[in-house]
Order: C-alpha cells, then structure tokens, then sequence
RNA sequence: GGGGUCGUAGUUCAGUUGGUUAGAACGUUGGCCUGUCACGCCAAAGGCCGCGGGUUCGAGUCCCGUCGACCCCGCCA
C-alpha cells in the first residue's frame, strides 16, 4: 500500500466530506461489532474514528480482526459525513469518519503495562519505567509541545527585540567551591582528575561580558547533586543572561516584558508590569519567606517588645536570647477547633517550631492558654498590634529569628491553602531586592555567599562593616518571585579584581585557593572588565505555572526519580571494570552491591 | 541524614480478631455481534501478597531489617 499521509487524525472535519484521505497513527481503541470494526486512531493532533465494513473491503475488515491497542496503522479511505445520532459531540472529528478501504498494519504492539488514558490513576514508577509511553497521553504531549512554544518566544524576545547573543558554555567544566555538590566526570587522559558539570554558566557568562559580547543568552542545562523535591531535579534548564554596562532597573524591565509576552502567548494571560519591589528584609518581615505569596494577606506581625515583657517564660525567655516573637491574625480564625489548632502545631514543628501559642477572640473575652500572662494593657497593646477583632485567632511563633520566619511563613501559605484563600487565577510577580550578601552557614561555621561569590557588595555596606559584621553587607542581588515561588534570581556582578578579592578573604579563601580555583577569572577581571550583571530564570518552573501542574516531571521529557535515577533506562548503572580501568577509578569495596 | 504515605493479578484496589482454595473492577485471551465511541453478551486465563529474616501449630495480616515510588525537613551559592 502506497502510504504517504495525506491528514494528521485531528484535522478532519465535514469540509472534507467525500474526499479520499490516507491517516497514519496508533489504535486507541477497536470496537468490533462483527460485520463493522471502530478503530479509533490516535496521533499528537487527535483521534479521528475509522470504520472497517465487510460490504466496503472485505480484506480490509479481516486484517481489522487483528487490530489491538497500540498498534500502528496507515488507513486509506473516503471522508464520510456520520449519519444522524452517530455523531460524537465530544470530538473535534466527531461529525466525520473515515470508511477504509486499505489497511496496512505498519507495526503491532505489546499488550501496554496499563491502560495509556488511565495515567492519574496509575503509580508513577510504573509510568516512569514506561515513559515513552507515557509520553503519548495527550497531556504529556501538550505540555512538551507548550515548553517547546514557550522556548521559542523566549528565543525570540531576546534576540529578536533586545540584542541577545545565544552562546553555548561547556558542559565539562570545571568544579569550583561554593554552591551546591557537583556531578563529576572522570579524565582518562588526566589519570585522577575531574571535570565538573556545570552547576549554571555564571563564570562563562561574565567571561564573555569581559570579551565584548553585551548582551548573553542561553537556554542553558545545568545541573546540582543535591536531593530532589516535588520542583527540583538534578538537571534543570535556566534562561541565562547577562548584560554589559547595565543596572538592576533595565534587567528588570526586560525581564518583566519577558514575562508578559510568555504568558500572553502561551496561555493568553495579561500579566502586569512593571513588578512590585520589595527588599529581602520587607519580604521576612511581612512574609517570612523571601518568595512572598502576595495572593492573599495573613501578614506577619512583630510582638517581640509585648512579649519581652509579659509572663509568659517561653516568650520572655527568647526574647532575652535575642529571639524574637511574631504573630499571624487569622481573620475568622476562633472557628477553628482544638484538633485543627493541635495539626496546626504539627506542622509548625515541621520548620522547627517547639509549640505554638494561640488566641480565640471571643466576643467578651480571650479563649487561650496564654491569656493570664498577660495583663490587660499588654493585651489592649496586642490586640491594636495584630488587628485582632472579634471571632479572629492569633497564632504565635517565639524563637530564633530564622525559625520565626521558616515557620510562621509556611503556616501563612498553609492556612491560605486550607481557608481557600488563594486565588488561582492570579499571577502575582514580585522583586525582591538586597539581599544580604553573605549567609552565616552552622554547619560549616563560616560566612557564604547568599546568592554566589560573584555577587557586587552593597559598597557603602563593604566599607562600613566589611570584615567586622559580614552579616550586615547587603548585595546588589534580586529574585523574582511568583506566587511564592522563586522562579528566578541575579545580581550586579563585581567587576573590579580589588573588590573581588576582598569578598573571596570574606568567605575564607586563602589567596592559593584562589589563584587555584579562580585564578582565570581574576586575570580576566584585570583586563578591562565592563560593569555587568544577569539572571537566571528557572524554565523548568515557570513551564509548572504555565501548565498549572505541581510535579517537575510533568514538563520534562525524561525526568528522574527522587533518588535521582531513570526508572526507563536505569541510569545511573554499573559500569565494565575495563571502563573503570581506563578512568583510573577503582570502587570503594564498601559501594560495591551485594 | 531525618519524618510521613504507599507496595496483594498487567493496572487500580478489597482482604475481618493470624485460620481451609487470596477476591473485585478494568485490561488481556477465545467466541458471538453491521453503528459503536467507557460498545454489548458468553467463556477463560492470570498471584514470589516487593524482598530477606523472625514470632507462631499456622503469616497477605504481627515483629525486625531491606529495596523501591511519592510528599516533606535538612540540603539546593
């Protein structure tokens, strides 16, 4: 049979009524009705229904018999109108069919391990094993083929309206300290040696500002041996970019009019712009997060001074170990019952909450295990503080400062999810900007870099507390979140190999590590390094809010599991001892597998 | 590294206080059926109860360990 497809299976429609028509694609489904066989025929554009009948090709309805899920098919045949009540209202074909004449069954198919439609149903190991298969339910297909679009406006925006270079940065590069734990790939001609993957392209990125290229661009694969989450892979796409002589303000522009032309030409959503600003310490204040939700309201409330001084030990106590008090006002909150305050508490503990306090406003008085700690000034004080009206809860965290913000900023999220507070037809984007420039790290007991080790000091900062109280510098560093998501995150970079240097003392690196590590940078910073600076833009999450899904693995193609291996291909896997032998790599005998 | 949910037919699940031959639905296979589109009717096949150990006269069920999937904490500049 002469095959060479004339239609996809979504295109037919009565205007094609009586034409002779050649359909390729995958058997959803066969009804077999004796002397009539349903076939209904699947490709990425739809299901168009084809109709096998004796009186039209008797060969044709015989090789139909043999016909299951899954196998392929060339059909040819005419373009029929469906008589009346036959017509399926619920597909865009649903008017037509086709009545075949030739078949060719092109290939046939294993029985699928589930049934293909059924996916919510089905546990995802079994659809990971099989995600080829997976990958042909018309909801894989349609996010594959958004993040494709999405791709290419992106692409478009910035080379086409605003001077992008697109340029390809190594894969096998080279590990550098900071950051997160790098995947490693093994010389073979440098015998116990490594190149590292690419946690991003910060440092190329820069590089190619220092040898004129202005404006940078990658869609760039980049990847961090870390544990996984619901939003995080070990390899992730970013929209990488850096800018010459630029400043927070033009990077901000572009990027939201980035934004705007992705949502409106992918999902026809009007986003607003230009973002709200906020500075990190307006976001932890108000939100304990510095991805505020900006949804919905529930906003922290600082009580530390109230707390310092009423009865109550557990809060007096934190106070005076410079810990702080917050709270949340709940409105209509004294609805809740004890067992929703006691789950409440649980999932405070989550984020390292020892308890949680609380208050019912009933109409004439507190309903509250704390209220006789209190005298009646402080509780007129805290009533006008957090806005407490009658039928409202109030909700308090005492502790350190990092424990205050982690937890009360995951119960606000988490009461708004509960009282179905969030709208979900809302896009709420925000910067937020001066960050501080280094994060004291517990476990490693010393100062690291909050955003990277590139990062442009607040100078007025540097000067001011520099080696004295590196937790005081701010950095000319932003995020952009949306609804509480950090989708993205950049900085001015530093420029100048002085100040450089400086920052690298900062975080503990003697001058050996740096001439090691960074030695190339630091030259390439002394030959005329412009001013610059950049972002990275999480793709992989911004496909997440595009296609409304919680789970990472719905917009990649082949996404791993949480322990960061592929059910489909079993990677990672055992490898020859030859191949070890040429990498000059011997296994510790305690990883080897019983 | 830690907390949680789960693991029984190809798939999704049920399985009583531990007790004879482990069930259902969907799917699959065979037969019938000329207007279905969740086709229908008849019949059948299909089980290492994740794996290993223990308790017990007896374990899908109880205990210990282990493996795997998912969610979360830590981690992720």
């Amino acid at each position: 049979m002469e095959w060479i497809r004339s239609h996809y299976c979504g295109d037919l429609r009565i205007s094609n009524v009586g034409s002779e028509v050649t359909l390729a694609g995958w058997c959803q489904t066969r009804r077999d009705h004796g002397g009539v066989i349903f076939v209904d025929l699947r490709d990425y554009t739809g299901l168009t229904q084809v109709v096998f009948k004796l009186e039209i090709n008797e060969d044709a309805h015989q090789e139909a018999d043999r016909i299951r899920g899954e196998f392929v098919l060339a059909v040819r045949g005419k373009v029929a109108h469906r008589i009346e009540g036959n017509v399926n209202p619920k597909l865009p074909t649903g008017e037509i069919e086709v009545l075949v004449e030739t078949l060719e069954i092109l290939n046939p198919s294993q029985t699928p391990p589930y049934v293909l439609e059924n996916r919510e149903g089905v546990d995802e190991k079994h659809r990971l094993t099989h995600r080829f298969l997976d990958l042909r339910h018309p909801t894989l297909q349609n996010n594959l083929m958004l993040r494709s679009k999405a791709m290419q406006v992106v692409r478009n925006y910035f080379t086409q309206e605003h001077r992008f270079f697109e340029v390809e940065t190594p894969i096998l590069t080279k590990s550098t300290p900071e950051g997160a734990r790098d995947y490693l790939v093994p010389s073979r001609v440098s015998p116990g040696q490594f190149y590292a993957l690419p946690q991003s392209p910060q440092i190329f990125k820069q590089l190619l500002m220092i040898s004129g290229y202005d404006r940078y661009l990658q869609i760039a694969r980049c990847f961090r041996d870390e544990d996984l989450r619901g939003n995080r892979q070990p390899e992730f796409t970013q929209i990488d970019l850096e800018w010459s002589f630029t400043r927070p303000e033009e990077i901000f522009g572009i990027i939201e009019g980035m934004f705007a032309q992705l949502f409106q030409e992918t999902i026809g959503v009007e986003v607003e712009t230009p973002f709200p600003r906020m500075t990190y310490h307006e976001a932890m204040e108000r939100f304990g997060s510095d991805a505020p939700d900006l949804r919905f309201g529930l906003e922290l409330t600082d009580i530390s001074d109230i707390a310092g001084e009423c009865e109550l030990k557990v809060f007096s106590e934190v106070i005076a170990k410079g810990g702080s008090v917050k709270a949340i006002c709940v409105p209509k909150g004294a609805e809740l019952s004890r067992k929703d305050l006691d789950n409440l508490t649980d999932f405070a503990r989550i984020y390292g909450a020892k308890g949680m306090a609380w208050i019912k406003r009933n109409p004439d008085s507190w309903q509250s295990p704390i209220a006789k700690f209190f005298t009646a000034e402080q509780q007129q004080a805290l009533e006008e503080r957090v806005g407490l009206g009658i039928g409202d809860l109030v909700l308090f965290c005492a502790d350190q400062p990092k424990i205050v913000y982690d937890t009360l900023g995951n119960l606000r999220k988490e009461l708004a999810r509960r009282r179905n507070l969030i709208d979900d037809s809302m896009y709420r984007f925000v910067w937020i900007t001066d960050f501080p420039l280094f994060e004291y790290s517990e476990t490693d007991k010393r100062w690291a870099a909050t955003h990277h080790p590139f990062t442009m000091p607040n100078l007025e900062d540097l000067e001011q507390f520099g080696e004295s109280d590196p937790g005081k510098i701010r950095s000319v560093a932003y995020d952009v979140a949306l609804n509480g998501v950090e989708v993205g995150g950049g900085s001015i970079r530093i420029h100048r190999e002085d100040i450089q240097n400086r920052v690298f003392h900062l975080l503990k690196l003697s001058d050996e590590e740096i001439a090691s590590k960074f030695g190339f940078l630091m030259n390439a910073l002394s030959y005329g390094a412009p001013p610059h600076g950049g972002i990275a833009l999480g793709f992989d999450r911004i496909m997440m809010f595009l296609l409304q899904t919680d789970s990472i693995r719905d917009v990649i193609a082949f996404p791993k599991t949480q322990k960061a291996s592929c059910l489909m291909t079993e990677a990672p896997s055992d490898v020859d001892t030859a191949q070890l032998d040429e990498l000059h790599i011997r296994v510790k005998a305690s990883a080897q597998q019983a």
